[in-house]
DNA sequence: TTCGCTGCAAAACCTTTGCATAGAG
DNA sequence: CTCTATGCAAAGGTTTTGCAGCGAA
């Protein structure tokens, strides 16, 4: 309901108006629960919370929906491959070239975080190969602090 | 057969004897052929591949052993999600923090390159958050040079 | 001889698809 | 009224697991 909200429903709105598409109950549920539920939720993640307002919703909607955001730019798919999460999409429905992760192997914690050295990186390496970067995917794999703590005392 | 091959089946060795483990036909086929295919194999490309020389070989065994690999940390577990591969594992035999991967959208290839940009940005994350990082996973999605001018003939 | 590893088969898991029908424009 | 999107059920493809027997140390 805040403005995110509006304009992600407003984005995708005006891209359904642009090719016939409609804008029905349960893709309007599906865009709101990506805000609500802020940063990576899986398929089945969203589901469940939009169950809860409408328990008729069902997965491979919110499957189909979810694609159709990622064909349209909207959102991204990502994988953290770690332990049982290796098979699971997670989607992802900020700017796909700006922000980054860490997870943490532990406790699974995810951080997102800015950093011009990969902006120099994309740069650098559109430069030297005269390939065109449309996307990325970085992620650091590693122990939070938390973590490092709780290995010292129990390793 | 080359320095590469022997060391990577040497340093499985000591792993398993460290530990009790056994160094099986197998286990030694299957991590030759992570040398043999090079880049980045998916499970049933090994097992196509070793399967030609020990018919026997099962696709369950394939997959226990890369598992055990990646638990030792020998190997690396990578998912480049684009359309069919979305759902597939591949597997990196080399060091995991000093490579990184460009995959082309149109024509699926997969380019590799070094970054001290990227060395830099996990020195920086980590000084500023206190993570300690152990492995990274960056992939830079586009088009390559070939690609681009198909594009423009083709748009 | 011991006990870790393998082959086999079946299950588990996440995601996609075909089809009849509901509902947005 | 038209034609897209949905619910449902079933299939799809990848990866994992239990178990009995095999074989490395």
């Amino acid at each position: 309901m805040d403005s995110t909200t509006r304009s992600l429903v407003d984005e995708a709105t005006q891209k359904l108006r642009s090719r016939g598409g409609r804008m029905t109950s349960q893709r309007r549920r599906i865009l709101e629960s990506l805000q609500a539920l802020g940063s990576h939720p899986t398929a089945d993640e969203i589901f469940a919370y939009v169950s809860r307002s409408d328990p008729s919703l069902h997965l491979s909607t919110v499957y189909r929906t979810l694609r159709w955001l990622e064909q349209e730019g909207l959102i991204n798919a990502r994988h953290f491959h770690h332990d049982a999460d290796r098979r699971t999409d997670r989607f992802d429905s900020t700017s796909p070239t700006d922000h980054h992760h860490f997870v943490c192997t532990a406790c699974k914690r995810v951080l997102e975080f800015d950093s011009p050295h990969i902006t120099e990186a994309v740069s650098a390496f559109s430069r030297q190969s005269h390939c065109r970067i449309t996307s990325t995917s970085v992620v650091f794999y590693g122990l939070c602090p938390a973590c490092q703590s709780a290995q010292e005392t129990q390793p």
